[in-house]
RNA sequence: GGUGCCAUCGCCAAGUGGUAAGGCCGCAGCCUGCAAAGCUGCUAUCCCCAGUUCAAAUCUGGGUGGCACCUCCA
């Protein structure tokens, strides 16, 4: 397969480092708040990268990990007096229900800054004894940009330039303005971690670094992980620093492959905290199917930036509601695991730095295909199991597709609707019958103000949300 | 100011040298009591200019117009 490697910035044959085995290392959430739809991108992006990685036959460990040491939840804990593992259980408790809500797997290793020190302490000495790092006289410990000769090549910036940028805010304690923070000391607090540096909390960009040498790292190999992951926004200065950090502390570089993926906005309008448009992922799953999400925010290239809006979401949905068609006319049917060439070709597609603009014209021209002899009389047994057996590698590699197709149609109707559209259309059944269209196009009218439509078939007529 | 990305039908969006995928919307039709669903058919020469080439949406140069990062951020 192919990757399109962001630091390189051309597409490169994935080639892992131990044959069969893929390793992918994607920075994760600060749980400090609720997510939004760019977490929900940026996971959804990775969670097919990991599928695909696996339907290609390697052998994928993924980390994604969790940072709940931080100044923003530090923050928070005290504006709402409450402990800080408070503070990031219930943001890890609502990431991990939203994420499942959208179909995203739960990474094989998803590990916390918290449970990272000792992983932390053991890079910054290293970077310390190496010459890599320095301690100020105020007990914080900065890496030091100037000892490392290819810092800036990963994002490729102009170090003169970062210090103009730099000068003004740059502490007087910093040998260089571009110096990033390892261990930051902390007095009068009393939350703060105890450190052989001393009392404190350890910078951002360093957790990752530590964590993918605790648990993916392997010291004999060139790069510690095969494929690093993230939003856009981190190439720099997070990854940039964690780059550094690896490569100086240790005798590899961090990753081979860099993936970063596009920006979600709203409405055209860049998606931020100050602009007070942040859309949370708990707010859009009241009001869609978290399958429609996924399918919305896969629909378009990961590197692309993504313009979020309702009306494009409605188009996805009606994409998606044609898989669930199709479910449906072979509810019952048991599956065989049968190989096509459908099958071979959409794999293809997605692995093919991700293709899912190929991938989804790919569905659309087998379901209407299937569709199309269904429409026409005949028994079509090999036709079923091979569309079933489709549906499944589809549910199975893109996750579309894997919910009741009856119940999924059924979204945000709740059970007393239920009743009354079922009473309903009773009704206009026994008004059919008696030739009476007057009455039963009324009843349809009726049903339709609850968004609901209805359809006619030999084995009765069904009802989907629209 | 520095670095980088992008510009394809009304809308969304693939295609990165060989003569424009797919979806939505729209129109016409089949099916239907009528619908809905499903199916069939129809709809672009790729921001502008110049160049390279037998051949360019795809490469090069120059415009124009969007956007991102450079500060915590997926």
């Amino acid at each position: 397969m192919t990757i399109y490697d962001s630091v390189q910035k051309k597409k490169r044959d994935f080639i892992p480092q131990v044959q069969g085995k893929a390793t992918l290392y994607v920075c994760g959430p600060t749980v400090y708040d609720d997510a939004h739809l760019g977490h929900a991108k940026s996971a959804l992006v990775f969670d097919l990268l990991a599928r695909v990685l696996k339907a290609n036959g390697y052998d994928v460990t993924y980390a994604r990990n969790i940072t709940d040491i931080d100044d923003k939840i530090i923050k928070k804990a005290i504006e709402q007096k409450k402990e800080i593992k408070e503070i990031t259980d219930f943001y890890t408790e609502a990431f991990h229900r939203e994420m499942e809500a959208l179909g995203v797997l739960r990474p094989d290793i998803e590990p916390r800054a918290t449970e990272s020190l000792e992983a932390m302490f053991t890079l910054i000495q290293n970077l310390i004894d190496l010459g890599h790092a320095y301690k100020t006289n105020e007990g914080d410990v900065y890496f030091d940009t100037a000892s490392d000769g290819e810092y800036l090549t990963l994002s490729r910036r102009v170090q003169e330039e970062e210090e103009k940028q730099n000068r003004i805010e740059s502490s007087s304690l910093k040998k260089n303005s571009a110096d990033f923070a390892l261990w930051k000391s902390v007095k009068n607090d009393n939350m703060t971690y105890e450190s052989p540096f001393g009392k404190g909390r350890p910078g951002w960009h360093v957790e990752c670094s530590a964590m993918i040498e605790k648990h993916l790292a392997n010291a004999n190999n060139k790069y510690a992980v095969d494929i690093h992951g993230g939003g856009a926004d981190l190439l720099f200065p997070h990854h940039e620093n964690e780059a550094a950090q690896t490569r100086c502390a240790t005798n590899h570089a961090l990753a081979n492959y860099w993936m970063h993926n596009g920006f979600v906005n709203i409405n055209d309008q860049k998606m931020s905290k100050s602009l007070g448009n942040s859309f949370f992922l708990k707010d859009a799953l009241e009001k869609y199917d978290g399958e429609v999400l996924r399918f919305y925010l896969l629909s378009t290239h990961y590197r692309a930036n993504f313009n979020f809006n309702e009306e494009d979401l409605l188009t996805s949905k009606k994409r998606l509601d044609k898989i669930y068609r199709l479910k449906k006319r072979l509810f019952g049917l048991t599956q065989n695991g049968e190989k096509t060439s459908f099958q071979e070709k959409l794999l293809e597609a997605l692995s093919d730095d991700l293709n899912v603009s190929q991938a989804l014209a790919l569905i659309d021209m087998m379901v209407t295909n299937a569709n199309e002899i269904l429409d026409t009389a005949g028994k079509h047994k090999e036709l079923k199991t091979e569309t079933l057996a489709n549906l499944a590698f589809i549910e199975k590699i893109l996750g579309f597709g894997v919910k009741n197709p009856f119940i999924y149609f059924q979204f945000g109707i709740n059970q007393e609707t239920k009743e009354k559209l079922a009473a309903l259309i009773i009704q206009r059944d026994e008004a059919k019958k008696a030739k009476n269209f007057e009455a039963s196009d009324k009843i349809r009218e009726e049903i339709l103000a609850y968004g609901v439509s209805l359809m006619d078939t030999p084995q009765g007529t069904f009802w989907e949300k629209v």
